[in-house]
DNA sequence: TCGTTGCGTTGATGTACATCAAGGTAGTGG
DNA sequence: CCACTACCTTGATGTACATCAACGCAACGA
């Protein structure tokens, strides 16, 4: 489905693209906690936008004013260091959320990877709906929840893995999102450069450039066009990942 | 990597040491969100538990029936790879919450590092205090934020820092989280040992060690008895965990 | 059409940290 | 007091990955 290309507009811009009604990752995400009532409560304090390819969203330090949720494309996150390395912390798709923060400034950097669109909500407002809606809260908490458990995998995938374990787990990552989202989940694609997949799993370009061609060489993946990537042999590829 | 023992299992005893009114951590804990009226409720779904060093609390993978919250002494939660390699994800402190998961099963271990007193909560009976009391959810959600931004720094370390960096980030982790629970700040106390130092950095306990005596030589810190760290040289030691 | 640019791949070399190995030291129990 | 053990430190060597460098190739615009 080539969802919600009637989003014609400039960098940015404020677009109603459609109801939240209609929205094809609304289960996924923090509205799928609440009813066609209480969704059109959130649906007056929503803005859509549809943001081009390599735009920042919001910045390290920035007053954390909004929250969002991405609808479809792909959002990097990550953190720098005085010297200009970074340590992308994680890839967002369609349904996921975005923008918690902890002392009103937001934790890291947001930056499109693809096309985007997004649902912003001003944070002020969704506060009283939380006040007003409770499972709105709790639905939050569990997102909450899942990311730490996402977050406590990739440390460990940071901190003990090999290249070839970290891309294996990466690919398995990706395509699960992808079946997660009703998408296809066999020849995965990579919306996102070689860069970000280094400063993702804490490598460099030319070591995941490597690493892709030896597990093709092995015959565990294929790559296409498009960069897209076809797992040839799933059990292989969870092996690898697992460190067995 | 030295194997290591899994098999104990948790032999604390149910002690009431004392009551939640008198507790020197609540103001940091999920506890600081409730009135003396609603911690009472609290109190009455509450088992305090005393637990011997080196114990599992709970294991990767278990039913999530509890949720915990440290009183004193210290846990550490760790991964582990099919091969033995363990990631250390967390060390907890007085004041922390653990045990929160995503389906129903933990994911990850929970091993305390020194004697350790935690109050246990049913899961259950917890949620449905979350039911009633709304602020204890958003309070909830506040240490989920924290967490998530605790989880991102330490993936910049893993990712991106060097041994000296990460050594550095540790020490002054460890300084400032002490110094919230009321403790001193500068010599700093190191409950764990170089291993476990060593699995929370990605490093091994050789390299850790190796750094200790390093920076000890440069003079930015000093080893004192009963594993104790005194930072001699503060703004270095923040220069050096910033990569500048 | 052809230069230019950005990105990915591949090769040669370097290095930070791991691994392997051997003491040193403190706590514990006989 | 001394063996025993667990842990830490230090040294020698190895290696996975980084760094430095070159080149291929597709997209793009003049």
């Amino acid at each position: 489905m080539p969802p919600f290309d009637m989003a014609r507009s400039m960098t940015g811009a404020v677009v109603e693209v459609y109801p939240c009604g209609a929205c094809s990752v609304r289960s996924l995400t923090v509205c799928g906690a609440l009813d066609d009532e209480e969704i059109s409560r959130l649906a007056d304090i929503v803005q859509t936008q549809r943001i081009e390819a390599h735009q920042t969203i919001f910045s390290e330090g920035d007053p954390a004013t909004s929250v969002f949720n991405v609808t479809s494309g792909t959002v990097k996150l990550y953190k720098l260091l005085a010297d200009g390395r970074r340590q992308i912390t994680g890839f967002l798709f369609g349904g996921d959320f975005l923008g918690v923060s902890v002392n009103d400034r937001y934790a890291y950097t947001a930056e499109t990877v693809s096309v985007t669109t997004i649902c912003r909500f001003p944070r002020r407002k969704l506060d009283g709906l939380m006040e007003e809606f409770p499972k709105l809260q709790r639905r939050l908490l569990g997102l909450a929840s899942t990311e730490l458990a996402a977050a406590q995998d990739q440390m460990l995938l940071l901190g003990r893995k090999t290249a070839r374990e970290k891309i294996a787990s990466f690919l398995i990552m990706l395509s699960q999102r992808a079946s997660r989202r009703g998408q296809r989940d066999n020849p995965v694609s990579l919306p996102m450069g070689r860069a970000d997949i280094a400063d993702y799993l804490g490598l460099t370009t030319e070591t995941v450039s490597r690493t892709f061609t030896q597990l093709k060489s092995s015959g565990v993946i294929m790559l296409r066009e498009n960069n897209r990537v076809e797992l040839g042999d799933l059990t292989a590829i969870h092996e690898i990942a697992e460190g067995a």
